[in-house]
DNA sequence: CTAATACCCTATCGGGTTAGTAGGATAATA
DNA sequence: TATTATCCTACTAACCCGATAGGGTATTAG
């Protein structure tokens, strides 16, 4: 299951690309018009800020603004930051493997030859997609 | 992530179709070869024999075993039982179909976009990949 | 017939994660 | 200086997962 976290903050970065202008866009403006918990969005907003891909500005007339083109932005990217790995075992994780402690031989198992295929075709749309298809 | 449950379910499953004969074999015997709490498996084995994979014989010189050819049995099945909808968010599930609250259109959602990508693919996957591939 | 074996079934439980809330600190602007 | 809006930490209720406990029931060996 994809959580509520990436699912609306997918949701909101999608609604910055869509924006003609890279003016500052309020929580609160977001949050309204994606049906959105303020404070649940506000901290959803912090991590991709934190992370890189948001910007922001205090004060009257601030917000958050995409710091990159839409179309420099692939889904992996935004995957990783909200949900973690994109594997759905670590053992074929890229970034983040782990060996399984049950497991004696990965080249035997079949959840791990499973999961590989899983794992390459996932990446290969998330990394082909951008934020900039998504929005149109 | 892949659930335990799912994980062992599946390497039960491919320790059975690895059998040479089509004899019962014992939770025990496939707890200790794979590595699985007794009374984990126990439960995973009893919902695969609920839903028509297993068959089972009591009393000594019992256990389970698969009813059916492996190469008939598609891992969507057994994702299915084991793991739920192939779908990361119901909006795109085609046997567990549901409408996000917050979403008024879902042509016009990025989640919704995406997530029909990633769950063709693994559907593909799944359907394609058989019980006996696995066991080789 | 009886005891041993091994599946069948329900209930429970600790621990971790998720989704959301509360409340104030900090910075920018009019 | 008041207002706006982000920043940050802490907290909580609800939920799910993995595992365990403790029997009940069917089958088979002797």
């Amino acid at each position: 299951m994809l959580s509520k976290k990436t699912k609306y903050g997918i949701k909101a970065l999608t609604y910055l690309a869509r924006q003609d202008s890279k003016n500052p866009v309020s929580i609160a403006t977001i949050s309204k018009s994606e049906n959105i918990s303020v404070k649940f969005l506000e901290s959803i907003l912090l991590t991709l800020k934190k992370n890189g891909i948001l910007g922001s500005k205090k004060g009257i007339g601030g917000g958050y603004y995409l710091i990159k083109n839409p179309k420099d932005v692939p889904m992996t990217t935004v995957m990783r930051i909200l949900e973690g790995p994109i594997a759905m075992v670590p053992c074929v994780s890229l970034n983040y493997y782990e060996k399984c402690d049950d497991c004696p031989d990965e080249g035997t198992c079949a959840v791990h030859k499973l999961m590989i295929q899983i794992r390459d075709n996932s990446l290969k749309i998330f990394r082909n997609t951008t934020l900039a298809e998504l929005a149109n």
